[in-house]
DNA sequence: CGGATAGTTGAGTTATCTCAAATGCAGTGG
DNA sequence: CCACTGCATTTGAGATAACTCAACTATCCG
């Protein structure tokens, strides 16, 4: 593992392999693809020609030839990667956050009828698949890595079957908001027990299979808990083990 | 492609080579792993030690040894793969039938949590996952097949996902019951319109993350509508096209 | 035949949804 | 700076899909 400690967001920890931030890291894309403007760049050993991009607010990216041909690599901001019904019913797979891939099986094959949204302004980076797939064969270190990442990202997927099928609403939210406090905080991006919280409820809703109103109804029960704080864009924990029993095991 | 018409169950159709099911046909694992007493056994080009156990009905196996070290290979009967919380509630993750292997992402990695249950007597083998990785390495057809049903079985989740949380139980019962008459007929497996149907109204709850008797109450509106007809243990489809208007896209 | 397991049906409950109105808040143009 | 417009959020009231409970029947298996 390289020397990153200096990047902010931080590095991931050492113990856990099996997320794209980390697979990202492992094949040396962090300094291109984080688009970090600090001097002391990490040693980038594999550089892959990557092109910066910045969606607005409420952008959409349907399923699109830059999906097919490229793996989308998050820089800065948040965005949702969903799947949408023609009539309008949607539900989101996941909260992409700074350091995460796009469609980590996109890396190999294109994945259809995706939709990208983003949440704030986003800035990404496009690699080419074809990249990818050489890097992955020259490697035995990033390939293991990848394996890994296959089947964390299989027991997440199957993680939210679980949640989606049999929690309710409660437990769904919660859910959601120790799982991003998790991941800010594996990043880097947390003060305290604060965080930027910039989904909108309608976000919330698709990706817990609610409805806005009620997702505002459950907050706010949460709220008068004292259990979290919800102001403006952040979110403070208040009583996290509450939060965590909650959310369940 | 090998030769294996003269199979019963038929191989996978030519035109689709994104599950578990084509991967074990290219390995050469079918006429091995599907235990079938045919004469005329295809050539088995990598042929992997295998050895066979039958489950009884609502047998259950664990996150066991079993599943860390080996992979399971459905050779005949049905079962479910599901994911469970410690208070009982539980969600079956997919249906397996003939031919499919369970967990592929087993195949590299263990994967935990899980538990198989029998849906009828179901005997299985079981494949070293050492075995695969060094086949998976050798052969490049086979290692890109792999990339392909990696993509695809992270479309079905998402699929899978998308039904959970936004479809209503007639949906939900409807794609339930199409998915599994076209995995069947796949297989061989159907007669005309009519599928042995084994599984019993609590999977298909846990499928679908409704309870059992809200299932009963679905399948008895299809039935009084004569889409569909349920005799014993085989269904019948009636009207093919309302049943696939209920599933939706 | 008896006991367990599975399925059906009805009545009443509840979690979540729909609709709608009121409030807040951010960005825009004058 | 203000009024205006378009979202996002909150809240309440009423509707409904799905759930729970319970009794009854059917089916399976020894």
């Amino acid at each position: 593992m390289q020397a990153v400690q200096h990047l902010k967001p931080a590095g991931p920890p050492a113990n856990f392999q099996g997320c794209s931030f980390c697979l990202a890291h492992k094949a040396g894309w962090c300094a291109t693809a984080m688009g970090n403007s600090n001097p002391r760049r990490t040693p980038v050993n594999h550089a892959v020609e990557t092109s910066s991009r910045t969606m607005r607010d409420r952008q959409m990216i349907y399923d699109s030839r830059e999906f097919s041909e490229y793996v989308i690599f998050i820089c800065d901001g948040k965005a949702v990667s969903s799947v949408a019904l023609p009539d309008g019913r949607r539900q989101i797979i996941e909260i992409l956050l700074p350091g995460d891939m796009v469609f980590w099986t996109a890396l190999l094959e294109p994945v259809p009828n995706r939709i990208i949204e983003a949440v704030e302004e986003t800035t990404y980076r496009s690699l080419k698949r074809t990249e990818f797939r050489k890097l992955l064969f020259k490697l035995p270190d990033l390939f293991n890595m990848f394996i890994r990442l296959c089947a964390h990202e299989k027991t997440k997927s199957d993680q939210l079957a679980l949640t989606l099928g049999r929690r309710n609403a409660q437990e769904k939210i919660a859910r959601l908001i120790v799982n991003l406090a998790e991941r800010l905080a594996e990043r880097g991006l947390t003060e305290g027990q604060t965080i930027r919280f910039s989904l909108r409820l309608r976000h919330i809703a698709d990706a817990t299979g609610l409805t806005s109103v009620h997702v505002s109804k459950v907050l706010g029960q949460f709220q008068r808990a004292k259990i979290i704080d919800l102001e403006g864009r952040s979110l403070t924990i208040y009583n996290t083990l509450e939060l965590q029993r909650i959310a369940g095991p």
